[in-house]
DNA sequence: CATCGATGTTGAG
DNA sequence: TCAACCTCGATGG
């Protein structure tokens, strides 16, 4: 559920709190108990994202391979304060935001009493905790709950996998794909990924994108979802991106010229970097600083076309029309986009 | 309480 | 092309 930035910012997340550090790995649901057991006990060696996929490394090249499809969420508590990307891995990543539990939500949260109480936990030697789901919890009482809670706490729900080390823990659940490979299996599944803009060198990358669009006469509305074509865009960024570069969906991708093409990497690598930055699909900064403030106030109204369908377009008040498209809910304007 | 839907992918037909 | 997978907050009764 999580388009690339998000996975992105958990395979940083276990970089800095798990990378290096002896792992306990268990499945609390039981449904992945054979892979949690070889897991189990070894060291956590690197971190990374290739698009939507996750590799998780341990000792002996035994990785871990993590999808978190639609629902799949992970999340973190223990001590991960003073960590800027915490709160965005914390919560359940992958949530829509319309349910109020997104990566973005949990960016969204107030710092200031997350760092006062996270201080005062330390100070008493309580287990630290910074498990926030929603910057709607974060009352006196949700703060006095994680006080009297101890480490690690109980999962919460189905968890797929638990992670966990003497300080922070990890908790997986809904993943489409959670399965441990060797090196040449995880070789496997990123040769089959189009590049990745945090990945690949910037001129290549968008040279390999150019060159599996322009021979495809399959709608860019289509190419740009598919990740061997290019890795980590969702449904989110696909509407957002065709309405920034003003293109309609339906344009087939070898009838596009090849500067539109680039563009559409370019503006792709520059979302990416933003989202992974802020922890949030900021798509909509070419407004004005007011209009801006204004739709990001509200979350179910914070992009150009994106869940917005038969409402006025931002830039020419036609109604955004949206159509099914490989049975994907496609947003775009039809005035704007031609 | 039941049902719906979601930032996704796979595989059967 | 479409159902299945999988989870849970939102929605409606």
């Amino acid at each position: 559920m999580p388009e690339g930035h998000s996975v992105h910012r958990i395979a940083r997340q276990f970089g800095r709190h798990f990378v290096g550090r002896h792992v306990s790995a268990s499945s609390p649901q039981g449904r992945f108990a054979d892979g949690a057991a070889i897991l189990d006990g070894r060291t956590m060696s690197d971190a990374r994202a290739v698009g939507k996929q996750m590799f998780l490394e341990f000792d002996d090249a035994v990785w871990l391979r993590v999808h978190l499809g639609i629902y799949g969420a992970w999340d973190f508590a223990g001590d991960v304060r003073g960590d800027p990307t915490t709160r965005a891995a914390n919560g359940r990543m992958g949530q829509t935001g319309m349910r109020g539990a997104s990566d973005d939500d949990a960016a969204a949260a107030p710092t200031t009493v997350v760092g006062a109480h996270e201080e005062s936990l330390a100070s008493i030697g309580a287990p630290r905790r910074t498990r926030l789901r929603m910057a709607e919890q974060e009352t006196e009482s949700a703060v006095d709950d994680l006080a009297l809670e101890g480490f690690p706490p109980d999962p919460i729900g189905a968890v797929r996998v638990r992670l966990l080390t003497d300080s922070a823990v990890a908790d997986l659940r809904g993943p489409t794909a959670c399965e441990v490979l060797d090196a040449a299996g995880v070789q496997q599944v990123i040769d089959r990924l189009g590049p990745d803009p945090l990945i690949d060198d910037a001129e290549a990358g968008e040279d390999r994108m150019l060159a599996r669009i322009r021979r495809r006469r399959v709608p860019i509305g289509l190419l740009l979802m598919d990740q061997s074509v290019v890795s980590g865009i969702g449904n989110v960024y696909r509407a957002e991106i065709l309405f920034r570069a003003r293109l309609d969906p339906h344009a087939l991708g070898a009838d596009l010229p090849e500067e539109v093409i680039r563009g559409l990497w370019r503006d792709w690598r520059y979302l990416l970097g933003v989202g992974v930055d802020t922890g949030q699909m900021l798509t909509m900064d070419g407004l004005d600083e007011e209009a801006r403030r204004l739709a990001l106030r509200n979350r179910a109204d914070r992009h150009w076309v994106y869940k917005r369908e038969g409402l006025p377009c931002r830039l020419c008040g036609t109604h955004i029309v949206m159509e099914l498209a490989a049975a994907r809910k496609l947003y775009h304007c039809p005035s704007c986009q031609v």
